[in-house]
DNA sequence: CCTTGACCTTCCAGTCACTGGAACCTTTAT
DNA sequence: ATAAAGGTTCCAGTGACTGGAAGGTCAAGG
């Protein structure tokens, strides 16, 4: 298989298989002519990224994730604990953006959003 | 007053002062030692830059914000336009953060974490 | 006067995970 | 023979800083 057609199997686009290989995430074969190709076990790779960075797992999280796929003789608890650990970013993120949501929504309630120019979305941002 | 009362005061780091700077967001006056020198409208600038940016505004947002902030014959309208659409893309965020979280938990919850290598996480990754 | 330390300056490189584009080679179809 | 569609490498840019090196300035103490 060629490069682009694992772009259309994975739906990673070429480039980013490129850069997973460049940073040794996965080392497909080359052909005489220079073409990289891949075999089932890439496709599988390359599917298992796309859906670890899908859920937003760094890439060095997926490269530990990655790891532990390939080793059959893993601890499901290895597992868990990287899972975990994502899960308790992911949560922090929500209440960050959630802490946002709430300021900005209050600022925008008390916006008039007319022709005027009193606005206390600014005066609240610029509030000492 | 210097950068470092400046940091102090605003609570932004000396180096992200000087990232403003440079790509025009302020403009401090220079001393006769090549010092910067921050008056009070670079202090408020500051401040309202850091607040923006607490809020998940970007710089080019925030370009926009200041320039709203400056203009005295703004309308009200403009700058809620602004902030709706930055809360539009907050909640975009937070809603794709849940469904992450949402398939993270499953995945997380059905996965023993033991010694056995079994992991329906790993799975759940892999499954075609 | 000299030194020490805290502060300031600029400039360059690195972060993260790609993405775009240039320049070029290979394959396939007409 | 040629053109289109695919592949290759390499370099630069993204956003918003952050770290560090190399060096200038300033205030206080001996």
């Amino acid at each position: 298989m060629n490069i682009g057609q694992i772009a259309a199997q994975t739906g990673l686009p070429a480039k980013t298989i490129r850069y997973y290989e460049e940073i040794a995430l996965i080392q497909p074969a080359r052909d005489a002519n220079g073409y990289r190709v891949f075999a089932d076990t890439d496709a599988h790779k390359l599917t298992f990224l796309g859906r670890a960075r899908a859920l937003g797992f760094s890439i060095e999280e997926c490269r530990k994730l990655l790891a532990l796929y390939e080793d059959t003789s893993r601890a499901s608890s290895d597992v868990k604990a990287l899972a975990q650990e994502h899960l308790a970013d992911i949560e922090d993120k929500i209440r960050q953006l959630e802490e946002m949501r709430a300021t900005l929504s209050e600022l925008i309630n008390a916006c008039a959003g007319d022709n005027r120019p009193d606005c206390p979305i600014l005066t609240g941002l610029s509030r000492t």
